[in-house]
DNA sequence: TGTTGACTTAGACACTGTCTAATGTAGGGT
DNA sequence: ACCCTACATTAGACAGTGTCTAAGTCAACA
């Protein structure tokens, strides 16, 4: 990630400060934070960001395939900074802690032509949900 | 779907005419429709129906398994009335259009234990992003 | 038919995300 | 080194989705 920088100046970025803090942030931890949390975290390196900043440099990242949003709840979306490899996700429906994972097999291919209504296939989301070892000790 | 009712006057509950129309709308087509679009609808059979009822009904459903929550794109939560058969869902990025498709194999046997991280797994969501036929052929 | 507790209602509220107009600034040109 | 200027940022209003509350209503039972 610290090239991440360097990557979109060559797309034509301007290197701002606040830029700078959100590339920072999503650097810094492997969780997926929300776009408010990211907003939070930001503030405490650069007090006077807004978050419409924050939302524009996200979806700007987003386009740009440098980072992955994923939405398991219906709530707000995460984001998630690991585009490196493919890889999917476990949800705790408890506590909402989220892994990345990484299934075997092609998944595309798991779904037969026959089902696939002429759509043009470009990718599947697989949401694996259950509860973390924590918990499934708790209950 | 017709006997829902009954099902539901077994577990306790009150069958009043707002819950009557919910039922009857989802039971009509098998599309996949908003919370706000099923309040519409519902509205045209039963004008004085508020909003919040519409919700606290839909949540209901959905605890007793009558009918699944759908979150594919980070905006409104659909629902779908469909939990007879096990499924997964197909999605328009363009149009958003939601099909039903029953994809071969056992999706949970995809994730080695290796990566399950001491979860228990309790289902998986696959949604598989594509474009229709009438979009692919309009782009 | 009367009673009662579950149900419904209108509207306020909270959260997430988008948009706008005014201001600021990064980076290239001189 | 200093201007320009187009791009970026800001504060706050706005929109969509969903939740909550207090007051009134009514389905189901006795």
């Amino acid at each position: 990630m610290s090239d991440l920088l360097a990557r979109l100046r060559e797309r034509g970025w301007r290197l701002t400060a606040q830029r700078r803090v959100v590339a920072q942030v999503l650097d810094g931890e492997h969780v997926h934070y929300t776009a408010d949390e990211i907003h939070a975290r930001a503030v405490a390196l650069l007090p006077e960001i807004s978050r419409a900043t924050v939302y524009n440099t996200l979806g700007e990242l987003v386009s740009l395939g440098e980072v992955l949003e994923v939405s398991t709840d219906g709530r707000a979306k995460r984001y998630d900074p690991n585009t490196h490899d493919a890889h999917q996700h476990l949800v705790c429906e408890s506590c909402g802690a989220i892994r990345d994972v990484h299934p075997s097999g092609d998944l595309i291919a798991g779904l037969p032509s026959s089902e696939r209504f002429g759509f043009t296939l470009l990718g599947v989301d697989v949401t694996y949900r259950g509860l973390c070892a924590d918990c499934a000790g708790r209950a």
